[in-house]
RNA sequence: GCUGAAUUAGCUCAGUUGGUUAGAGCACCUGACUGUUAAUCAGGGUGUCACAGGUUCGAGUCCUGUAUUCAGCGCCA
């Protein structure tokens, strides 16, 4: 190919160069072909289209290539002329006049027809070549930058915490073991400890990283490895947290309905049914009349019980919007919130339950702010003081009310996307039986 | 961890009451077709029936155990 005064572009370009001749680089996902004319579909990670070969335009090498050596995923530069075509799915085709072929490819193992998804979880590396996949890591990448942009334009500071640490932020649930040298060591299961500290220091802060659960969770609704957001505010009480949140999740929701349509389109997200959702205040109910709710539907719960996923489901059916349910029992929440001004045997925390049976997608609270108290409560849970002293420092030198929460990020996407499982939201997901690939 | 289901060709699956040589579509190869959209049409053969035992003249099919996967629950974000 000598092709020196040809421009080189994107699929995703190709609108602004109808008529001109350009150089694409491309895999190839599917082909079809008559006797005189032959139909390429191309992608390049930017978009899919096709492309024409007329028989009667190219070499017969050529048209050879087309009909017969090119398979699944080969990569290949096409040179042609950009079209606008109707016929075509993206509006515009490319009426290929030459083939230069950089690799081939064979026994492609995903077809395009149906697979199972353990062979397309196996295959998640190849997986990701096709459209959903595609779509979703787009709108994965356009949520992650409206977090920067919302925390960013709000005066908070993004604080990175240890992923590393040596002890256990809410001492509960299972932590996956390491050795430090020769101390012991557990990964990350949240940042919020140390956004506290974090928070005291420099006001807003807030931290996006991967925290890590090795519970033997089996569910649509857990990773062992997923992404966490978690905000912590100086000088905040719980309200002002609250209406930080929704309007937050709202500026999300926005921000993928403006720039995202046809991802959404492509995983079959009408974004007509997003914009109820970027509409705040979202409604508020108690703990208390959460469960009274819950026992008016005939489900079997008592006052005390922390919710599973039916109850979740449940109370998000009685709302067209994301539902705060405030103040939980203390049994059922850390040791870190603070207590109720008026009621012992509640927190000032609330969680976020998305509508459409999609579960918790944010828990926050207030936080203890007393020594004592702090200091009383990790007995209570069982935890070692000593393993908790620079937590405790936090409220021994210039202690001030201060209030946080966490959003999941595979939970949000899911959501956001109607998929049936948190797995199909990250590129390689952490499962209880799957590290590879 | 609990409950249920599944495991047959590279992939997705069918396989009747236990009975000859194990079935289809897709993928792949050959040929036809100038606008295909999971193209269509004709032809071409795939195999440790998850693994280990057992019952039987005979097991993909029935029984026992094991492994893996899926769905739901529990735990949580």
């Amino acid at each position: 190919m000598e092709e020196s005064g040809v421009q080189t572009i994107n699929i995703i370009d190709a609108p602004h160069h109808v008529n001109e001749r350009v150089k694409i680089g491309v895999w190839l996902t599917d082909k079809r072909s008559s006797g005189k004319i032959a139909f390429l579909q191309l992608r390049d990670g930017t978009a899919f289209f096709q492309g024409v070969l007329l028989k009667n335009k190219v070499t017969p090498e050529v048209f050879e290539l087309a009909k017969h050596e090119l398979r699944q995923e080969a990569s290949f530069w096409v040179i042609g002329e950009i079209h606008e075509d109707t016929r075509s799915k993206f509006g515009y085709e490319i009426q290929i006049e030459d083939i230069e072929v950089i690799d081939a490819s064979e026994d492609y193992p995903i077809g395009n027809k149906e697979h199972g998804i353990d062979f397309l979880l196996d295959n998640r590396h190849l997986w990701l070549r096709t459209s959903k996949p595609q779509a979703m890591m787009k709108i994965r990448d356009r949520v992650i930058r409206a977090n920067y942009e919302y925390f960013g334009d709000h005066g908070f500071t993004k604080i990175d915490p240890p992923i590393l640490t040596g002890n256990a932020p809410e001492g509960t649930t299972d932590l996956f073991h390491t050795k430090y040298f020769e101390q012991d060591a557990y990964l990350s299961q949240s940042g919020q400890l140390y956004e506290e500290a974090g928070a005291l220091a420099l006001n807003k802060v807030y931290s996006f990283g991967p925290v890590f659960r090795a519970e033997k969770s089996k569910t649509r609704r857990h990773l062992i490895e997923f992404w966490m957001i978690e905000p912590e505010m100086a000088f905040m009480h719980q309200e002002e947290s609250l209406e930080i949140q929704e309007e937050y999740v709202a500026y999300l929701v926005q921000k993928v309905i403006d720039d995202c349509s046809h991802e959404l389109e492509v995983l079959g997200r009408d974004p007509e049914t997003l914009k109820p959702f970027t509409q705040t205040p979202y409604p508020r109910i108690s703990y208390d009349e959460a469960i009274e709710l819950l026992q008016k539907g005939g489900l079997d719960v008592q006052w005390g019980d922390d919710f599973g996923s039916p109850e979740e489901t449940f109370l998000a059916d009685h709302f067209s919007k994301p539902v705060f349910i405030l103040n939980y029992p203390k049994s059922i929440k850390p040791f870190y919130m603070k207590g109720h001004p008026t009621r012992d045997d509640v927190y000032v925390c609330a969680d976020l339950l998305a509508p459409e049976g999609y579960g918790e997608i944010i828990g926050g609270s207030e936080r203890e702010t007393d020594y004592d108290t702090l200091l009383q409560a990790v007995k209570d849970a069982g935890l070692d003081p000593k393993d908790y002293a620079w937590y405790l420092d936090l409220r021994k030198y210039g202690s001030v009310p201060h209030s946080g929460f966490g959003l999941g990020l595979e939970r949000f996407l899911s959501w956001i996307t109607l998929q049936d499982h948190l797995r199909t939201t990250i590129p390689f997901p952490r499962m209880l039986n799957r590290l590879y690939p």
